[in-house]
DNA sequence: CTAGGTGCAAATAATTTGCAGAGGC
DNA sequence: GCCTCTGCAAATTATTTGCACCTAG
């Protein structure tokens, strides 16, 4: 994680290579070696280029830089601390390229590796082809490296909204259908805390978007079908298609189970430290969701004298 | 499609370049441009390295290769008119690289792509790490170049066999469960064919696998967890719940939508020409279910006195 | 005849290396 | 003091280009 810890690797502290270090993780987008060692040199002269391939190349041993390739003839580098895996969409008539994440496709090619035996240490994906703007004349609000964070925060903030949204609703509806009492303020109290999760997150959207007012119209950065966006939002409407009391509670497991994943993953991976503490917070607090779900149900089953069982609950976590 | 079709592009017919695009096509792995130009000197001396080099360029341009990065400082370049996007598994430890394919992948990056509106002409995959082999030192059986097809051709045959096996006890299973008659024959009619279908298909493996006794014992090449393997399967585990007549169809038409796209889907990428027409015979006939299945279920609503309405059946073919 | 293809050798461009000296531990 | 880092310049490597010549259309 901190790059700090993996530097005394190579050898010898030397004020020159953590100038270079320095340099570069200040850097927004893709440097090549020579931009690299321009930079350096502007501020620090008498440092040699090998200096800063010398330590180019060592950075990306050490996992502190991830080496990309363009095409160009030339090797680009980019801090890797950031965000582990994002991908790369590169105009082939332009030559600019746009970034993205996609959590599907990473989990997809980790199925992959596994099944192959094969430890993966890093990952590239490079689409080529023609961007829109260079197809159609428009103009598209491009992404440098200096938005990818912002538009991480947007994403993230708006799938989690969504979840909330649908959580909200799930609970909502299961109180009014829930027969048994207890179960009732189950629900009910689930689905204030989730009222209340929404408020904040809203709160920290409005204020993120208000930090640079074209954010909202750029494209989307981080694609995620998986578990958290639509995964309420399929238990609200399973319940509209009528369930008993225990159904809904396993419904509610299984969501808030996803809510959980999704709100740990995505807390590691904010950079900005507030933010990755309002999702590993809430990460938490869905677990914590999922664990009363669980007593819950166990203790319905155990008043209809059934005794825990056959199915969920039998592995509470993973 | 056809490389040659795109051959003439780029000007004159020339001799030399016909010679080294035919010894390019020739190759199995990924060669560098001086591998290239090695190969095309030893059996056509007087060919300059500037040749191969401008010539490969143009195979770039035309389609004809594709240029992949393995980040040695050079480019390396591979025929591209076979699978049109494979991955690849870079071992960082002993260099080698392994392929695969990935369905999935496939269509996730394609969804990002049209979301940025990017017009995509190929993409890259790779994933570095550390191969099996290198990790535990026991010996993988490597996938070089020349055995993709075979692979490809195995993977594809096992998931169509799969899917045909899980059909085949749909329909039988449905068969069994209808009341009606008429619903009845039909089922029946199709668990026929399926069989059929499966016997071809088994039949098609044997010999495939009998042409190289390791085979079977290679690791996966073609990932996809999409439609097509787990598609009927699910549709008789929910015709053991208990289903009704109409609900039988529905399960079936949704279980012959997939397995129609899941055939013709690979069936254009079978390099095998008498594989392909199996597989793009067998989507027409999938097609063929597909139809008679709505069929049944109009008639069955119809005879019910509710008229074609709400689900399904609305929309026959996409 | 002429635009484009080709060989060779020279040029370029990115990156690496040899070596003498500097600096951290 | 020893081992590693460093700057500089020279070397190496992959790839491109200039130019005179050749060849298909």
């Amino acid at each position: 994680m901190d790059p700090t810890l993996l530097r005394p690797l190579g050898g010898k502290h030397s004020a020159k290579r953590d100038r270079i270090v320095d340099v570069f993780l200040r850097q927004k987008g893709h440097v090549s070696a020579d931009d690299l060692f321009e930079q350096v040199r502007r501020q620090n002269p008498g440092i040699g280029r090998a200096t800063v391939y010398r330590t180019l190349q060592w950075m990306v041993e050490a996992g502190i830089a991830r080496k990309v390739d363009f095409g160009e003839g030339r090797s680009r580098f980019e801090p890797s601390y950031r965000h582990p895996r994002h991908f790369h969409l590169i105009c082939t008539t332009c030559h600019r390229s746009s970034e993205f994440l996609s959590s599907d496709v990473e989990s997809l090619m980790e199925e992959v590796a596994a099944a192959r035996g094969f430890t993966t240490s890093q990952s590239v994906v490079q689409i080529y082809g023609t961007c829109e703007e260079c197809r159609t004349g428009k103009t598209t609000p491009t992404i440098d490296g200096a938005t990818t964070e912002l538009l991480f925060a947007r994403d993230a903030l708006r799938m989690a909204i969504a979840t909330e949204r649908s959580g909200l609703e799930f609970y909502t509806r299961a109180a009014g259908l829930t027969k048994d009492k207890r179960g009732r303020t189950v629900f009910e109290r689930l689905a204030a805390e989730e009222g209340e999760h929404l408020g904040t997150l809203e709160k920290r959207y409005r204020e993120l978007v208000a930090t640079d007012p074209q954010l909202e119209s750029r494209p989307t950065f981080l694609f995620f079908k998986g578990a958290a966006s639509g995964l309420f939002a399929s238990g609200a409407e399973e319940l509209r298609k009528g369930v008993n009391d225990e159904q809904a509670l396993l419904i509610g497991i299984k969501c808030e189970r996803g809510s959980h994943k999704f709100f740990k993953r995505y807390g590691e991976r904010f950079e900005d430290s507030e933010g990755k503490q309002v999702f590993l917070e809430f990460a938490d607090e869905e677990r914590a969701h999922l664990d009363l779900l669980i007593r819950e149900y166990r203790a319905l089953r155990e008043r209809q004298g059934r005794g825990r069982s056959t199915r969920a609950g039998a592995r509470p976590r993973r």
